[in-house]
DNA sequence: CATGAATGAGGCTTCATTCAT
DNA sequence: GATGAATGAAGCCTCATTCAT
């Protein structure tokens, strides 16, 4: 029987992974690797330089060679997340059949499977852009609102069409949301549970959340 | 057109809430309340006890007469968030009638509205758990398991009587969970949508994802 | 086999103990006794008035119907540990016949018995004065001035009368000295070596020092 | 006349002094020096690392580039202390002649000269080693019973060999180290008393005490 | 007498960051 | 690139003490 919330821990996963388009070379992709690592699992304020330095086996200072600051490896890592988040969601949609049910599964299967690939990033990206400073924050908070509206446009024209029955529209997009958010905390891969598995179903869910029983 | 998740906020809500059973006279009572307010909002790490103490009006050494250590005010709220949340959980299941439809929608509607009521406490008892020393999680997590384990009977129990029909049973209950945790993210007064409303919503798509349509 | 010296704790002894003319009644005594035991284990500067007052079994606030400042505190347990000593050295010699070598071991005798028996009020009065501020200390060295001038008297009145026969006058004294003041750091009752053989012993310790072989 | 026990000080000496062997370059090692200066006219904890770090003339945080703790700094002193101490023991023994007078009057020497030499050294390796944190005492600790060893085998084996005459053999130890331990505290240079000759009159005492005299 | 609450000062330590080497 | 040393700010917490109750 999995265990899918009680933890002391705040994600399952326990390995680093960045999507091949944010791996780097050298110091600075190490760097990368090990902050994603501590800021998910302590949080940013939590895990400070020499924690990182240390992980990466360089001395703190010599952070400052790869980055100007440690807010700036959150932002990178931050803007990593939600970039590989859009791109995917997009492309779902852009290879979905144009009928809006395929279309929500296209949505929500690749929703939940970024936060299954790469759950730490996930929860980095979700849980700690309160701690970004705000100077950082602008262009992240865009990308989120383009994957937002993303999902609620599938949802409206569904809707609209007649195919979905909703009974709160403007409710439907954070319910679906949510589901897939909370995977980055709970998956791992011991868990028993393929991400090609969880996002089929949750997908199946969101389908009968908006009224499309399969 | 009410937003739902892209703030550079953690949360939506302003007001710090207790539970009734859980507000308490003098500094003790404002030094819960204010630490509420600023661990919901910053993170426990980065909300010190010079943070806490200005806004309750006394010096930082004066909260220590009070709580032993910042990490026991933090525990307390945890604790009182999650008995809350149990609390609520059980009130509900046992009103219900025993079928379980009924039983289902009572425990989301008591599960949404807990996070829609006190949405502070519900931050800082999921968010910040991680930030809970070793030494006070144990009884955390038990209270957890609990209300955990009420959803899960509830959903097996349909399951096993025909009444639902979940593609997989072992995933419906973090599914289900999830629509709810996230509430207290977003849920603001001023948002335009009442609290039974959202409540109600959720309910039913909780039913719907276990293939009860309504 | 004894150890006497190889300790990570300051002394052996484990009783408090106060002279009989300096035990008080009530709270105020109470407090002498548990300062005593904690500055004598533990300095002043590291036994805090919360310290003192839950060993007496009141609050911080309470002490202070007794004792004006920690300071006071420490001042009264030095003044007692020198005035008990510099009594016990007087009675000792007033006691004795008027021959230096039997005046000598007298006084050394009580100045080791005086270390043996309240060893935890000897090292504080020894190992604490430098933490007694300025304005106590005046009255207090005024005694251990007269103690030391009682023993450099018996050492110099030997050695005019010819009796004894000492290499550096002024050297017998802190050597003769010294050999009592660590008594109080390695007695204790379970030793083995009782007080008085002790006394004795090292009395004839300071005969054969001076030249007086027996 | 000099003054040996009746002031407020806890030590006469006003030179930090420490042996050519651990003396080192940079800020480690003034910190190591105004450390012991301070450890030993103050006690451990009553010397702040602000203290410190003033009189060192960088500022507080910089010495824990130095030094992982306060009690590391202590730690180290004492060590350094008894590592002295011990060697100059064994030294002294290794270069005496074999029978025991002459190797009681050379370890005695070696003892107060120790003292003499380095009276804050001394002093802080005494009278604050309770003030060491419990996992740094160990190894200082075995290194205090070699140096006893060392003196209770010259004694025993001058009594057993017939030169010596002790009323108690147990006793002659902490007696005959006493006398060098208080050195630590009275002696400087501006005393009128040179080392050598304190330890020519200490090593004479000793003697007398085992019953040879001289 | 005793206490709970408060406080200003200060304790040790960690932090992100800088800079000369 | 990397580092050792330094720093100002701030972290949590303890301290002796005061005072109204």
């Amino acid at each position: 029987m999995p265990k899918f919330l009680s933890t002391h821990r705040r994600l399952a996963a326990v390995d680093t992974l960045l999507p091949p388009a944010a791996i780097q070379d050298g110091s600075r992709g190490v760097i990368l690797g090990e902050s994603l690592r501590l800021f998910a699992e302590r949080g940013y304020g939590s895990a400070s330089m020499r924690d990182i330095a240390q992980l990466v086996g360089i001395k703190a200072a010599s952070v400052y060679s790869h980055f100007p600051s440690k807010a700036h490896v959150l932002a990178e890592l931050i803007r990593v997340g939600h970039e590989e988040h859009l791109r995917r969601m997009r492309a779902a949609l852009m290879a979905a059949e144009p009928d809006p049910t395929t279309q929500l599964k296209a949505v929500v299967r690749a929703h939940v499977l970024a936060h299954a690939d790469y759950p730490m990033l996930a929860v980095v990206a979700n849980a700690e852009l309160h701690a970004l400073p705000g100077e950082f924050a602008a262009p992240i908070l865009e990308i989120r609102r383009q994957s937002e509206m993303l999902l609620v446009d599938v949802i409206q024209r569904g809707v609209d069409m007649g195919t979905f029955n909703v009974p709160d529209v403007q409710l439907a997009m954070p319910a679906i949301g949510a589901m897939g958010l909370r995977v980055a905390h709970w998956y791992a891969p011991d868990l028993g549970k393929d991400p090609e598995h969880i996002a089929d179903t949750f997908a199946q869910f969101a389908c009968r959340m908006v009224g499309v029983m399969t």
